[in-house]
DNA sequence: CATGAATGAGAGTTCATTCAT
DNA sequence: TATGAATGAACTCTCATTCAT
């Protein structure tokens, strides 16, 4: 039993050793470029190796995607596990935890948007796919339940929930992506963090219930 | 000179054709997978003839970009052409542009968030990518003459206009992919136009200057 | 009858006008690396018309050498022809008309000994590939006169005359070729004419019959 | 170490099994119309393992040279460390040596001289462009050792030395290439060793110095 | 005769993946 | 388990040549 566990954990460093390289390699030559010999040579292991860990190129990729939506849950739910915060007060810790995420790794987290909407999604193994529409959900749904005590206790309007997470998701992806986008047209100073915070305070603004109108 | 321009139409009517079959192939393909010849056959062309109108593939995947920012460009003009709005039925006017926008052809502006912010982007000719920078600059600059009048009239809370920009064409690309993303994974029915109703709603209420606090 | 004429005038005309055009652009990219395509438009004509004046690429190369061969029998014709020459002055004449080739056209030279042996000639029509073994062997046999005549004079070594027409023929492309090369490959100077004249000499002296040994 | 040995041994042997496949392959099809599924085939490898091994295309092309450029080499070197042999005594061991050279491999012998003169020469990488110029230049400078002690012993011309080897050169490619030409154009005999014989008989004879005159 | 757009076969090369060791 | 040489399918792109106008 002790040796099971001991193999497991060598595996599993293994593993982590994989995608630490692969990491390096895609976000300098980004996925396309990115070779299974360049990987192999960054982990210093021979290609033959990675196959003995991962299925494939898109799952060795895919799974970089699911440690950070591993992480992103983690956060979520701390926010949600703090006490005595009102709704607005999470909204900031939410704003907090995405950036930390983004701040965890942001080579990964623009390489899971990639791959979030691109043609990979479709050649992974079911059960890779599943367990990335499972974290997926449930970082939404952890979201959601922030918003849903905002709604019952009256101070953001009636909307479902599960759409306020979607639109914050989208928005936190599309500007990680937009900015991403702007570094590589060599235009502008890197201002992530700062439109960041506005677009978050307009959005906390924005589904605030006011008794205008 | 008739002839001239007879070639002239001609010559544009083939790339036209080639693109409409460039869409297609990528679109359910995606770019990788998509090959010249795939979209050769699609356009009842040979392979050869594709690259008389295009440098090569990324050129080709680029060029639908254009298009589509293009007539994003005309529609936000015509937003701000109309007069005597508020800024506040700007917005409005604005996410119905977006909205158009995407109806216009879905696919290629899926293509086209997915080319911006990817290493495909550093293969272009200059010439094409200073177009494409061209033309998302304008867009940008188009969008903030109405964060600008809005925070004139103190309307609007006081932010740089461009950041404004920034947020809005993020949330929308966002959105865009983020739903594109959960037709892939065959989660949930289409709820993009609504969640963009939803998304500017809030942006729009957002960005309002109150009294409050 | 004269209109028949004009335009067999006319169609050489063209004829020479698109083999100046090669011979720029074969020189400069090599034979493999010139395209129809750049030949047409050296001679600012269309790839299309190319072909009405010859077969192929091939025949157009080959009837670059064509011309240089015809010029070189001239020459060496014109040697034999004058009169009151002793053999070794008919040799130093030798000298002189092949350096004249050379000058009249040194690229075009080159690309003939390149054709010579290359696979190119097994492609050329019968026709073509006839004329020049017809050039050749004239030119051969022209040279070989000089050397039968010095042979029966008794000043020369007893040798089958062609023998030294070969000799002689191969000395010249040898070292054209090989001047060429270092060219090339970047090192010395021209020397071409220098190493000529000296070779020329040697061989002049090699083949004279003397009393010694 | 004898395992790093051992890999050693086996590559080279690859290579040389590539070698001579691209040999066989080029001479019966020439340069270009090689392919390297051709070769590949040849050697009953697939096109993928060739890459291995070689660089590119030219590069193959170009080893075949450097083994007998090598061998060359080799050869001079040999004339020149005999011991008692007088000037005209080592240039009829020169004459042997290159008939040799012919011998060991004719096909490659061609080859080679037809990359010399070539466009190809200007694709290969550095290194191995300056590997075969340090053999020339070796093989060439040898080659002035036997004429420079010819000249100091008075019995050859005061000419440079390399002058001399240069012309050799020249004239044993030429001839070889002249007579491959002529095997190609399907006229005459092989009759390479004897006008090779000749020639150097010729030149030999032509570089002593004499009294007449 | 001239055009030049279109062809399409075919090339060199890459690289994810396998498998004998 | 780890290797890394070998694979071979597949790609993009080129270009000699053709043919409708």
């Amino acid at each position: 039993m002790g040796i099971q566990e001991r193999k497991e954990r060598e595996r599993e460093r293994r593993r982590q050793q994989i995608m630490v390289a692969a990491k390096r390699v895609f976000s300098v030559k980004g996925f396309t470029k990115a070779t299974m010999e360049d990987i192999a040579k960054e982990a210093e292991l021979s290609p033959g190796t990675l196959y003995l860990y991962f299925k494939n190129k898109d799952e060795l990729y895919a799974s970089l995607s699911l440690r950070i939506l591993q992480y992103l849950l983690i956060r979520l739910e701390h926010v949600n596990a703090e006490p005595d915060q009102t709704p607005e007060q999470m909204i900031e810790s939410l704003k907090e935890a995405m950036y930390d995420v983004y701040e965890f790794d942001p080579l990964i987290l623009v390489n899971m948007f990639h791959l979030q909407s691109s043609e990979a999604l479709k050649n992974l193994t079911p059960e890779l796919l599943s367990e990335i529409r499972e974290l997926s959900r449930n970082s939404l749904n952890t979201m959601a339940k922030i918003f849903e005590e905002g709604i019952s206790r009256g101070t953001f309007i009636e909307k479902k929930p599960l759409t306020f997470s979607n639109i914050i998701w989208a928005m936190f992806s599309g500007i990680v992506l937009w900015e991403e986008s702007k570094r590589i047209l060599n235009e502008g100073s890197d201002s992530l963090k700062e439109t960041l915070e506005i677009a978050f305070d307009i959005f906390a603004e924005g589904i605030k219930k006011n008794e205008r109108g």
